[in-house]
DNA sequence: GTCTATAGTCGGATAGAC
DNA sequence: GTCTATCCGACTATAGAC
């Protein structure tokens, strides 16, 4: 498991490149592609503007890989996970109740993730492709989030008995993803209320005690009964 | 009430004025701020660029006045609505079935707004907001989102008969809303995964539906038993 | 009041030195 | 491979014409 960002070789070359990934992630997102300069980004890495033609070519084609890094960091974060799950699924061995905590995992996991991981220095460039798409966002899309979502998608189905396929399924699940991801699109708003200077572990189990409650309530209620 | 994005007079410059805070809203939730250009905001708007400069005095100044008009119709939207449950909650008149009833009015009527209204403009300008604060976000936050926020928390712990000031309360309500502005957030997504080119009313009624029922088990499932 | 011209700054890309 | 110098285009702000 690669819990890496832009994982690279010890090499004099690939460091550099990994370095200039690094900056590039963290400038797009304080300041989104366009007002992010190959100059500023070629600095914070402690390269000369040149490095970044030699490497990647032009701008473009760096956001291009720091998104491909963005994808395979979040596949690798729920890999194990997910492939467990496509299996069982696939073997139809997955009962409601673990489909629901496997649910509850995966909740637990992205936002320890989005509180304490990496996922700090992502979130923005997520957030400027969720509200205006570039072109390598298909990319994104496709390898990433629509696998991801499409999984909990039928993991929900399972554990309340919908239709895997409809709309219904498909809505419900992502409002129970909205419940995790709110935290950190709208963190500042989240901040501000606890009266915290910054979110940590404690407010992670807290957080993730509450969408455990909210999960299992929606999902017992929907189900329909049979004791 | 006043539904309308920066409300003006007749006057001929008032209505340059208005036709510049409208193309601005448009290009900066378009391009960001930075990138969008005085020039092409006066052009949209068929004004030359230095009407700008005469009527905002610089582009920072249109940008706040943009995001002050954002606050005002935000406000707007729910005023009727927020001003009664306020006395309702002052008054010590509001029982747990209705709480609950306004917390899903509220939630319709924002999520209504987000799909149907004027929100699509807004909506971009707001995201970019939350994930690099600008200096004019304070204000946003201290005048709209904050007590927008605070009577949710106040309405939902009337709801389930939790403490109000609590971080419990807090935490749960901000997950609730999570639930209906991932459907703004994180737009491109469910768009996408529904198959569908645009969100219209008809996915409104049925997203609304949806949040309808998972409040509702949330908040019974929460309130302690006595029937 | 309204518009134009321009000064000054900063951006990406590139050619070529070392 | 690594870095510097430079070109050309786009931007904001402003001074001043009408």
């Amino acid at each position: 498991m690669t819990r890496e960002l832009f994982p690279s070789s010890p090499n004099k070359g690939e460091q550099a490149r990994r370095g200039l990934l690094l900056s590039a992630l963290e400038k797009f997102g304080q300041r989104g592609y366009e007002n992010a300069s190959v100059r500023e980004i070629a600095e914070a890495a402690g390269q000369n503007v040149g490095a970044i033609a030699y490497y990647f070519g032009n701008k473009e084609s760096l956001y291009a890989e720091v998104l491909k890094g963005i994808g395979a960091y979040l596949r690798s974060v729920l890999g194990e996970t997910a492939d467990e799950l496509r299996e069982r699924l696939a073997g139809g061995s997955l009962d409601p109740d673990s489909a629901r905590s496997a649910l509850k995992h995966i909740f637990r996991t992205m936002l320890g993730e989005q509180i304490e991981g990496d996922f700090d220095k992502i979130r923005s460039v997520m957030m400027r492709e969720q509200s205006s798409p570039s072109e390598s966002f298909d990319l994104l899309y496709r390898d990433t989030i629509r696998p991801l979502h499409d999984l909990l998608t039928r993991v929900f189905a399972v554990a309340t008995g919908e239709d895997p396929e409809g709309p219904l399924a498909i809505v419900r699940t992502h409002a129970l993803f909205g419940q995790v991801i709110v935290f950190t699109m709208a963190r500042e708003t989240i901040r501000r209320r606890l009266g915290v200077r910054k979110l940590g572990p404690e407010h992670a189990a807290m957080i993730g005690g509450v969408i455990d409650e909210h999960v299992d309530l929606i999902c017992r209620g929907l189900t329909p009964k049979k004791p």
